[in-house]
DNA sequence: CTAGGGTTAG
């Protein structure tokens, strides 16, 4: 905004001297007209090829590039007034390329500090730290700017203890310098320092203007603290500062993020200009709530939406697993409103379409980003590498995670969940170590996702090692250890391990135990886990059908029975999924008990053909695979209430081309869908993935990659 | 006159 407003007068000024130039042009001799031009036409060969392509930023308000800019103000002849040449050095400086403010700055004869202080900014953004301080120490003289702008620099590269140093070392301190500690402090995630040392500045002789406090509000925002906020604002009003935009905007963030949504929109209703940062902050707020739909309200209402205003929305749907509304949202932004995504929007849909598995989309989406060369933040590649894993294709995730500039505990974590998912336990060791190589420490989610590959693989050994590795377990990780030792056959050391931990067990770790007694058949234990599962969640139909299929392969039928009785009583219904496939780019969501999908006879024919093959092999195929194109939620309810009698297991099946089909079928316990793919990748003669519980399964010719899994 | 500081997303 700021820069906007320095554009505008900027444009004025240039306007200024268009109109003078008017008649300065006519009453000029020939000869200064003619070299104007020449000039100017050499400065905008020079100046458009050293390294256009890194300096593509064009000067949006002039709507022109720095050097057509330049080649204007040669060709009227207003090099020489001083202000109009430093405004164009400034743009240079600002804008790039800076070689053409580097060398407009060596041709100056009569450099006043005022260029050496856009010099020195300019070093800062397009040189290095080193260099900005030599201009620095080479400068013939020194103001409160030149001194500004070495606390800002320092500040924005993260150097905040020489930032402070600086700042202290400063003959005099402008409110201007105040603000450049304050906002660094803040930037980089340091709030109380910056409330520390605005305590500072209150009882020095620079009193805060509307920028310090935008600046102390935004703190506090950051640090959540109610309690502070109050505080805060009763000190605003007696300092008498105006609020302007900034101040009311900043106000607002901050409500929403100390907990206040009430206060947030009571002062969001009564700010007369509100611009699209207002409305993007209470559309934040909202999602910060969960209140998606408030969210969207406000977000249709809005006239002047802008990248940030899609991304929030986007980003909201992904963050509330509404990832199927994200992608709806995103070719919306993309397709109808012509609106240029940024890596931001990318980060939020490539995520999206990794939770859906939607590979063919999300290689599209790929695609684009190539095409359009978006660069890709950090988070960007985290989310391509979560993708990958997710979609299953870990190859594709391996190849980023090698190729990305930069990795962080997201980037390995993604990638450790991948292999984990696909029972990976000999590559989740190797990047166990290359991580500690790397400098970087692993997190709870890190030996979540190690213990879970190692336990998938059966290496109980290793797994017992990792674990004790982590300083302070947390519930999740007994709940792998619980799961590693079940799965490996020793579930009387599991079950000592609950009574042991010292946490709180959840149903997590009792969940573990359970699968653990079906998968080798323990009425004992199973019955056990069960116990504590229906009272932690006695509305998960799950457990009940857990335990139920382990007394039904003990061949205890009227235990069975029991159970079914309970849960007739206790009102429990077996959820009814819905699953959803990618095909040409549109996600098609089915539910069991309706048949309006408008290519139903062929999904069908498939399936019947299916089931031939599998009738000739000695398979029963149960062919009520029921389909519905879903549109809305309301209908999606509609069609739950009908077909709540059915339980519903599916399956997915990623065939050779990245295609995704999944299988919605009428079964009653999930074993028979599995069989149903191991006979088809008999069948196909082909390796099919298979993903089922967030887990990733490739069978081949009917057998299973993981041999504990059924 | 021109140079330095500010609000929203992940």
């Amino acid at each position: 905004m700021s820069n906007l407003n320095k554009h505008a007068k900027l444009c004025e000024r240039f306007r200024a001297a268009s109109r003078h130039a008017q008649h300065l042009f006519a009453t000029m001799p020939q000869r200064t007209t003619a070299q104007a031009y020449e000039r100017g036409n050499a400065v905008q060969l020079s100046g458009s090829s050293p390294d256009a392509s890194a300096f593509p930023q064009l000067i949006k308000s002039l709507g022109c590039h720095a050097v057509t800019v330049h080649a204007h103000v040669l060709k009227l002849g207003f090099m020489s007034d001083r202000y109009i040449r430093n405004a164009v050095l400034c743009y240079y400086a600002k804008y790039g390329p800076f070689l053409c403010a580097l060398s407009l700055f060596d041709e100056m004869s009569d450099r006043g500090i005022v260029d050496w202080n856009s010099m020195l900014s300019g070093f800062w953004k397009w040189s290095s730290k080193e260099d900005a301080c030599k201009v620095f120490d080479e400068m013939p003289e020194r103001n409160v700017v030149s001194w500004t702008v070495m606390v800002s620099g320092l500040a924005r590269a993260g150097e905040l203890e020489e930032a402070r140093r600086v700042f202290e070392l400063m003959p005099e301190r402008s409110v201007v310098s105040w603000n450049a500690v304050l906002s660094g402090y803040v930037k980089n995630g340091l709030p109380d320092e910056c409330l520390f040392l605005f305590n500072k500045m209150m009882n020095s002789s620079v009193r805060p203007n509307e920028t310090s406090w935008v600046t102390v509000i935004s703190a506090c925002a950051s640090k959540g603290d109610l309690q502070l906020a109050r505080t805060l604002v009763q000190q605003l009003e007696e300092s008498q500062v105006n609020l302007n935009f900034y101040v009311k905007t900043a106000l607002i963030d901050m409500y929403a993020k100390c907990g206040c949504l009430e206060k947030a929109s009571e002062m969001f209703a009564t700010m007369k200009d509100r611009n699209s940062v207002t409305w993007n902050t209470m559309i934040s707020a909202y999602i910060r709530e969960g209140d998606i739909q408030t969210a969207r309200k406000l977000f249709n209402r809005m006239h002047a939406k802008d990248v940030i205003s899609w991304n929030t929305m986007i980003s909201g749907y992904v963050q509330h697993g509404q990832w199927t509304r994200a992608i709806e949202l995103f070719k919306e932004m993309w397709l109808l409103n012509n609106m240029k995504p940024d890596e931001f929007t990318m980060s939020s849909v490539i995520a999206a379409c990794g939770h859906l598995g939607i590979l063919e989309f999300g290689r599209s989406v790929v695609d684009y980003i190539a095409e359009n060369r978006i660069p890709l933040s950090l988070s960007g590649y985290n989310s391509l590498i979560f993708f990958y894993s997710r979609c299953g294709s870990l190859e594709e995730g391996k190849k980023i995670f090698e190729e990305m500039p930069k990795r962080d505990v997201f980037s390995y974590n993604s990638l450790i969940s991948g292999l984990a998912a696909n029972g990976n336990g000999y590559e989740v060791l190797k990047l166990l170590k290359k991580m500690k190589n790397d400098g970087i420490e692993p997190d709870a989610i890190t030996y979540i996702g190690i213990l879970t590959a190692l336990s998938h693989s059966g290496q109980l050994d290793e797994g017992f090692r990792v674990f004790a590795m982590i300083k302070t377990p947390t519930v999740d990780h007994y709940a792998c250890m619980v799961d590693l030792l079940g799965r490996a056959g020793r579930l009387d050391e599991a079950r000592s391990l609950i009574s042991e931990m010292s946490v709180k067990p959840h149903s997590g770790v009792f969940g573990a135990l359970l699968n653990a007694s079906r998968i080798h058949k323990r009425v004992d234990l199973g019955e056990f886990a069960a116990k504590e599962l229906f009272e932690l969640e006695p509305e998960n139909s799950g457990n009940y059908i857990l335990l139920s299929n382990i007394y039904a392969s003990n061949r205890r039928w009227k235990e069975v029975e029991k159970l079914r009785k309970m849960m007739r009583e206790r009102g429990v219904l077996k959820t009814v999924g819905s699953s959803w496939l990618e095909f040409r780019g549109k996600i098609h969501r089915f539910v069991s008990g309706d048949q309006s999908h408008y290519r139903l006879d062929d999904i069908y024919k498939v399936l019947e053909d299916l089931g031939k093959r599998m009738r000739t092999m000695g398979y029963i195929a149960d062919r009520s695979c029921v389909l519905r194109d879903v549109e809305d939620e309301e209908k999606e309810e509609m069609v739950r209430a009908h077909s709540e009698k059915l339980a519903v297991g599916f399956g997915l099946l990623v065939l050779e081309g990245g295609t995704v089909i999944r299988v919605v079928k009428n079964l009653r316990i999930c074993e028979d869908c599995h069989v149903f793919i191991k006979m088809v990748s008999k069948l196909e003669k082909r390796v099919i993935m298979v993903r089922d519980n967030n887990r990733f399964h490739s069978f081949k010719d009917g057998k299973c990659s993981c041999n504990d899994y059924w």
